[in-house]
DNA sequence: GAATTTACGTCAGCCTTGTTGACTTTCCAA
DNA sequence: TTGGAAAGTCAACAAGGCTGACGTAAATTC
């Protein structure tokens, strides 16, 4: 940071570097998803349905409310998605005991596989990246990543990442 | 890269911290596209639109094929988003003098002020994300998406990259 | 106890952006 | 010169966003 104020690095603020940082995020993220969705392609299932899967993963017994902030759609389209879902067996919703309006949900077995699926397809990307760029670039990664973020979305993620 | 071979640090592979990157992508990329999507919404245009637009001005005269490499869609799924753009006279396609098969895309004046209103967006976000992270964050932020990539969209990446 | 609000589900219909299939035009090589 | 490959266009379909309207049950407020 010192360097930053000194005027030394100002470089990585360039236009040509935001550039490169801009292509970076579009081509990383086409990685970043292409291999549950080859898993995804052949269960009539889309990058919806894993997204949903995950955050009831992530967060068992939310309720429908929660998952519509966190994934940031409106309820028709998260209710058509949880529809295939709760009719494939993949997840089961329950009425809530406090307030009864609720619907919690939850994985199945057979949610809880297909989850594991996904996951584990997405994370041995992950892991290689990781594993080639170093922990310091690691650290360097999701600090970048979590200053782009809106701050709704960063709270929202902060409270997941406490959470766990 | 020496701790890591000792050990010390490979914290930073367990499932856990991998489930944060992965979300943390998630939610980056959302703010990542959030202020393009934003400008585009007011002109009936889409995300595609603005990719299309984006590697016309990178590289300007590509042809179709070329951008079809880029993006990784179908031509005729870029040739709808194309044929919109060049009727609205922010492209246009001149038939290639060696080869008349080829169609060479570049934005008109018209196309250039859009294209700057939607990068100029997007790296004001990127550059506060930058500033904020430091010059060495910055750099572990591009190294791990370039090992995310697949070798075909890194190649890409390389060839926009050192063309630049 | 009645009225309002909240949480959820659903129907209908629209748009963008992906897909495949069939087609023309153009080039090149056998 | 002719037949195949490459570049691009048109048509039609599907996934998954969206809005709007409406229904129902449960909770809350007056």
């Amino acid at each position: 940071m010192a360097e930053v104020a000194g005027g030394e690095s100002l470089l990585f603020l360039t236009d040509e570097q935001l550039r490169k940082g801009i292509e970076a995020m579009f081509f990383a993220y086409r990685g970043f998803t292409a291999d549950p969705d080859r898993i995804l392609e052949g269960l009539d299932y889309g990058r919806a349905h894993h997204r949903a899967v995950h955050f009831i993963h992530r967060s068992p017994g939310t309720t429908v409310s929660n998952l519509l902030a966190i994934l940031g759609v409106t309820k028709q389209s998260l209710n058509r998605v949880l529809r295939t879902l709760i009719d494939d067996g993949h997840v089961k919703s329950e009425k809530g005991k406090a307030d009864a309006r609720e619907r919690h949900l939850f994985l199945t077995e057979k949610g809880e596989a297909l989850e594991r699926a996904l996951s584990d397809a997405q994370r041995a990307r992950m892991r290689a990246a990781y594993r080639a760029a170093g922990p310091a670039a690691v650290a360097g990664f999701r600090q970048v990543l979590e200053a782009m973020m809106d701050p709704e979305m960063r709270s929202q993620y902060n409270r997941l990442r406490d959470g766990g």
